[in-house]
DNA sequence: TTTCTAATTTGACACACGTCTATGCAGCAT
DNA sequence: ATGCTGCATAGACGTGTGTCAAATTAGAAA
């Protein structure tokens, strides 16, 4: 099942220029589900969607744990936490360089999620 | 605040020719955070994501609870409860016509979602 | 070594979530 | 009216999650 999962993250890359999204071809099976769900898991939280941006937009990519736990009134702990989720479920990477911990995006796992929602043919004929 | 989450939920329509993804353009704000997460949460099931992708794939963009909760092996109320935190969540919208209550898919909260998570140029020169 | 700082891990707590059974409601057909 | 079916709601139960204080690890500097 974890297969199944790869293969379907897979396809949004070979995908990219198909005929629809993911989501509205055809139906996710089980196992599709249960390997996508853990990733929009680790998105539904303000925080880690904080981090994620903060990230995202700071200088050369990556950011430090020390720049990203004094935006927010929380302490260390829960921050550190917060990121392991995130990396946990692949959407960001870590290494550590002596003193400091640098963090930063993993840019195809982000791709593959925003491919997997883009409702594109298949009803976006329906609204708009 | 949710004026806030509004204004950044719309931010994607006017954007989508803009030069880089919400996320990825400048930190996310608490409040904008705050807005978003819900609708994270609410995809962050297993379950929740195959009755997404059914009723997108549904003949006539539409789908009846019957033909859904067929599909599961939960019993009506859960999948009811699902329903309940998809439409909650403005991703899917549903009307009674008769004995049966009919879904369909928002593809508007789709995009923009889609939208958010795609990481264009900032850091789609980081790796592919 | 020792000390200091950065970051993580552990354990505990309150709260939220997913699922079920039981019940209630809306519409159709007798 | 009564009964039946499709679906939603209410309440309960076990599990998962976000947060913190306290302890631990890793590295730099003295």
């Amino acid at each position: 099942m974890s297969k199944k999962g790869l293969s379907l993250l897979d396809v949004s890359e070979a995908d990219a220029g198909a005929c629809c999204a993911p989501l509205a071809c055809e139906p996710l099976t089980a196992g599709e589900a249960e390997d996508l769900a853990p990733l929009f898991k680790a998105l539904a939280d303000p925080v880690r969607l904080r981090l994620l941006s903060l990230i995202a937009c700071h200088d050369g990519g990556e950011a430090c744990v020390c720049d990203l736990t004094s935006a927010f009134e929380l302490t260390a702990p829960t921050i550190s936490h917060h990121l392991k989720v995130l990396k946990q479920a692949g959407l960001i990477d870590s290494e550590r360089r002596g003193t400091w911990v640098y963090y930063w995006i993993n840019p195809t796992a982000l791709t593959r999620l925003s491919a997997l929602l883009r409702p594109r043919h298949a009803f976006g004929a329906v609204e708009g």
